[in-house]
DNA sequence: TCTGGGGTCCTAGGACCC
DNA sequence: TCTGGGGTCCTAGGACCC
């Protein structure tokens, strides 16, 4: 077989409630559930539910109060932040050391790794070896031509297995499923797009300009389409990822009901957001505060700011967006967004899902 | 059941300028 | 009195991902 350039997207299997096992082996086979600070008592959601508690109809998002009904014997765990991070670095290590390999991390758990090779399934087996020795964790491998079928295709060889998805069957393995299984393609997007007739991969792939363009923009209309076609792009991007912001979000386990409940709350918010930033070295050129009315209605407020490192200064902006908060109704201010001056080589790229232009 | 916390990108519409 | 056209910047908000 000839070489060829190949995408692998690599995940992991369960990897937080994997890592949770590692270190506590008396769990495993039991169902386990990790979110919040591990009480199902308060506002939390689930983090990872194991295959075990899955059983149970427990799964990611839902409310850890609910979770605890579902599966009365789950064991239930604290978010561990950064035990996770150092599993991550080590499987990133570990990809980063299998030959010819780019490697471009997309989150904690999972990675396009970029190689040229003649068995690609040769490849992944053997790259699904390393991470088990080098770290006790079993991933799955997708195969693929661009990375958008590389990404879907690893969630056919879950768990613990190998994909491959190319321009040749495509077609017959995602064609007759619906638009929402797309990789950047949810609810919202799948029902207009059914709104327009548009129900299949197929559909979507066979699509004209207009009506998209006209319900989605003359970018995303086209991008959608790409996306029913599997995607152009397959070059993996090993550049160093350089964040646009830093956010801090919290769940008050009350709603905040008074104007000096609020305002501590964002001077809070802010100092955390702040130190991400300090950490950072770059200068703030935007802030945000979102914040959630009860019932249920989400808004954002945006200022942009002159660029200063002068905490009082950025404080004072704070507390003028506070002071639009609606008074006299309960409100969970959700949290603080800063957004930050980009170095000027790094303006460009870095944008996994929408580079296959 | 009652909704995490960290991100990214896109679009519409208004303000402002020439 | 009535009102162009193009460009940029900013804000608000929507949607998606892990």
């Amino acid at each position: 077989m000839p070489v060829r350039p190949w995408v692998l997207h690599v995940d992991l299997d369960q990897f937080i409630a994997a890592v949770e096992v590692l270190r506590h082996p008396e769990l495993a086979g039991l169902p386990v559930i990790v979110g919040g600070r591990g009480d199902p008592t308060e506002r939390a959601v689930v983090s990872t539910a194991s295959y075990e508690a899955r059983e149970f109809g427990v799964g990611s998002g839902m409310p850890l109060r609910l979770a605890a009904r579902k599966a009365p014997d789950a064991v239930i765990l604290p978010v561990d932040a950064a035990a996770y991070n150092a599993a991550s670095a080590e499987v990133m290590e570990t990809l980063r050391a299998q030959p010819g390999a780019t490697v471009q991390v997309l989150g904690w758990d999972e990675a396009f790794v970029g190689v040229d090779a003649d068995d690609p399934e040769a490849y992944a087996r053997q790259l699904q070896r390393s991470v088990l020795e080098r770290t006790r964790l079993h991933c799955s491998v997708g195969i693929g031509d661009t990375l958008v079928r590389a990404k879907i295709a690893t969630g056919f060889g879950k768990p613990r297995g190998v994909f491959r998805l190319t321009a040749e069957n495509w077609f017959d393995v995602m064609g007759d499923r619906p638009t929402v299984e797309l990789w950047g393609i949810g609810a919202k997007v799948s029902k207009r797009l059914a709104g327009l007739g548009i129900h299949t991969v197929s559909d979507l792939a066979a699509a004209p300009d207009a009506p998209l363009q006209t319900e989605f923009g003359p970018r995303m209309g086209l991008w959608y389409r790409e996306l029913g076609r599997g995607g152009s792009s397959a070059i993996v991007d090993d550049t160093p990822w350089v964040a646009r912001g830093h956010s801090r979000e919290t769940t008050y386990q009350v709603d905040l009901a008074t104007r000096a409940e609020i305002e501590d709350a964002a001077r809070t918010l802010l100092d955390q957001v702040l130190e991400d930033v300090d950490a950072d070295g770059r200068p703030v050129v935007g802030l945000g505060l979102k914040v959630r009315y009860v019932p249920f209605t989400t808004k954002t407020f945006t200022k942009r700011i002159p660029e200063t490192r002068d905490r009082d200064t950025v404080v004072a902006k704070a507390m003028e967006l506070v002071a639009k908060i609606a008074p006299d109704r309960p409100v969970r201010l959700l949290g603080m967004r800063a957004e930050m001056a980009m170095p000027d080589d790094a303006r460009d790229g870095h944008t996994p899902t929408r580079s296959g232009w």
